[in-house]
DNA sequence: GATGCGCTGTGATTATATTCACAGTAACTC
DNA sequence: GAGTTACTGTGAATATAATCACAGCGCATC
């Protein structure tokens, strides 16, 4: 997908390895470990070693021969590759059960994110505050976005009329969605969405329990 | 990964794809379509048609060669794969914000997963019922567990001793685990986990935004 | 019942991802 | 300062996934 410099291709797979990547790292920095080889690093992260050097490697080369990789440093590499080396504001669609519990959520700031607006429709939620941010009526959606500087928002709304409310995001500025309604929605050009279907992880696992990572598999 | 009877393989990759078609099969079955074509499926999953034809053909044959694929049969068939044609009961560790967000939301059970028991540390919150269920202290997790004979195990807990919770889990028999918790976690053997991680999707959808789909990337 | 259309299922091909395996080298030893 | 060790980065090889492209068929039409 996206190219290096010096001409090298970096994949969306080893974007999202990268985040477990971080993760461990920080875990790592944490315990006050200074640096890391690639055997222990992919160990953690159950990876294969050659995977992990050539991920690491996609983007620039950081390992030093002899003591590994620097932990520090390469957590600092890596929160600017994804943009997180500074917090950004993002907004929320949906003050409910889980755009509550999201707000209450320390993780997203610690990973550089931050939930600056939240919407809603439901009169009654209008007005109230949530982990100290203020709930805006949706239809103030555009009046009130480009005061947050947002470019991310999260999904975690009902699932009426969700495209049109895609589309208007799309044209209130919005470039990225974090989908957690469990509906296909469609990017408008240069919007990028993630899903996020706990169910489908589920089935993905109730399917293993059955077949196994082991085999025959019959209908 | 898993072969069918006629020796197929079929691979987690389409396991994925299928939660995808079997989410639009449900919104056509809704509006009452009763066939749909490869391109037609293909293009509300946004997926090209030959790759939807070879997922789907690497279960059995299902399309009518000229009507295309029938959609309720095939709702059923994708069931079946995932051992959800029949609902499951699942354990959840951990009843504080997300926890009761998945505890109030009707999106497992129309997937067929049934959260029946509910295990905190807290003890304030044991012995209180949540959505209908009664929530137990983590000690008598052996205890209680047989009674509702559970496979799956969803982590929505602290990040405290994890590990050891999983090694335990195994031991009373749990299967798979959906985890929430943003640590890496190791699998005894035949276990299966699935981990849950939304900051990392938004990373994901920051580093797009830097880098585009579209291409020149520079440290 | 012959013709044409447009579909599915799949062999063949191409593209992408992962692993192998080793050249090159910093650090450490004596 | 020569020898040894164990690492990284990366071409080459392999494995896996996606796409192409078409044979073969069911159905509609005449
Ligand atoms: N609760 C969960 O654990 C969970 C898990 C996975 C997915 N989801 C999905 O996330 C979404 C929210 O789930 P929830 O449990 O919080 O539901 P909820 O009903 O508790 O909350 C939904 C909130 O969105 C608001 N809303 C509805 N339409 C809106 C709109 N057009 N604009 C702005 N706000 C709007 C509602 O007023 C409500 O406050 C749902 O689509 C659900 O399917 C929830
Ligand atoms: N809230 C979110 O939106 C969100 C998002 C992503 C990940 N997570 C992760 O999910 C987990 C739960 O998040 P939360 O917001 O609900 O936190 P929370 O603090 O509200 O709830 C955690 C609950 O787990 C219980 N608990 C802790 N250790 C336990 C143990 N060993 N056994 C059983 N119960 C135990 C606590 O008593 C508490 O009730 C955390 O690890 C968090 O990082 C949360």
């Amino acid at each position: 997908m996206a190219r290096e410099k010096s001409g090298k291709k970096i994949s969306l797979q080893t974007v999202e390895r990268m985040s477990l990547y971080r993760k461990v790292l920080e875990d790592l920095h944490r315990d006050g470990v200074a640096n890391v080889y690639s055997h222990q690093l992919a160990e953690l992260v159950r990876v294969s070693p050659a995977q992990l050097r050539r991920d690491l490697a996609s983007f620039g080369s950081f390992g030093n021969i002899s003591k590994g990789y620097p932990v520090y440093q390469l957590i600092l590499t890596i929160s600017r590759l994804f943009g997180t080396d500074t917090l950004q504001n993002v907004a929320l669609i949906g003050a409910g059960n889980l755009g509550r519990a999201l707000l209450f959520y320390r993780g997203f700031e610690e990973r550089g994110f931050h939930i600056a607006v939240v919407f809603d429709i439901d009169a009654e939620k209008i007005g109230r505050v949530f982990a100290g941010r203020r709930c805006h009526h949706i239809q103030d959606l555009e009046a009130v976005l480009p005061d947050f500087g947002v470019a991310m928002a999260i999904l975690a709304c009902g699932a009426q009329n969700l495209q049109s409310l895609v589309d208007r995001l799309g044209r209130a500025g919005i470039r990225s969605i974090l989908n957690f309604v469990p509906r296909q929605i469609h990017a408008v050009a240069g919007m990028n969405v993630e899903n996020v279907d706990f169910s489908a992880k589920m089935e993905k696992l109730s399917f293993l329990n059955r077949y196994g990572t082991a085999l025959e598999f019959e209908i």
